[in-house]
DNA sequence: CTTAAAATGTTATATTATAACATTACAATA
DNA sequence: TATTGTAATGTTATAATATAACATTTTAAG
């Protein structure tokens, strides 16, 4: 079986391929008019490989903004629940990590009654390069 | 100038009042359709009055389903965070208030040197009917 | 009243995403 | 290796969500 990396087809590849090298999140038709060389034509064979992609937790959706961001977690077991510090300045995103997010929403989801599954959550501010800028 | 609502104009109260009266998220283009009778025609006159709802803080968006759903804290402080669970069986929306998921939203912020400004939380999971009946 | 800002009405179009269906690749296993 | 079932692909069309542009009207403040 090996890594879920390996049994990556050409199509989920090559989409995977032009998010890990992108410095920022994109969207589906940015990323296919950036690989249309590469034999992808369709929207639809982009949405397919990016349902995979997150499917398997090497890609999250960014809702907010209908775009797309390559999990840089080696292992991330963000395959549903992702967290994200989004930068109004410069649009830069970071993951957060750990597991202490969850047990809080846990909790918080308990106190209505609420049994927890797992969420998005997306903070918008400013990063630490465009901190210094301003 | 009193209460935001009393300023309301006439798109923005009919937007407003079906959403009020929704047990659920709506659409914009299902409110579209459901308000056609009411002299809304397109979908630009529905897009703005819920800009104008969101702006106030009457109104929030639910990103992850492209819904939209009233405010019903009186003075809701939510112009631009919000925070929902979201019954994954039926659809239900609870909006979670409090200031406390704002200072621990910025303490985690703060340990990746990122300004906290604002946030979009959406929690999934089962509500408590739900929860019972399965 | 006047005037400036906001909201409206309308048509057209942009953006994001999925339906439907025929075909092909591929791994498990009889 | 022949079979077979699942997943992925390719393709065309279309659905669903949202905004641009611009002329006109309403509204509220001075």
């Amino acid at each position: 079986m090996a890594l879920a990396s390996v049994n990556l087809t050409k199509n989920q590849k090559t989409v995977l391929d032009i998010l890990e090298n992108s410095s920022e999140p994109l969207k589906a038709y940015t990323i296919l008019f950036d690989i249309q060389k590469k034999g992808i034509k369709s929207p639809l064979q982009v949405y397919r490989a990016l349902d995979k992609l997150i499917e398997i937790g090497k890609v999250h959706k960014i809702e907010s903004r209908n775009s797309y961001v390559a999990c840089k977690h080696e292992g991330c077991n963000a395959k549903t629940s992702t967290s994200f510090l989004i930068c109004e300045n410069c649009d830069s995103v970071t993951e957060l990590t750990g597991n202490n997010l969850i047990s809080y929403f846990s909790k918080q989801a308990e106190k209505n009654n609420f049994n927890y599954k797992k969420h998005n959550l997306e903070i918008f501010g400013l990063c630490e390069n465009c901190k210094l800028k301003n």
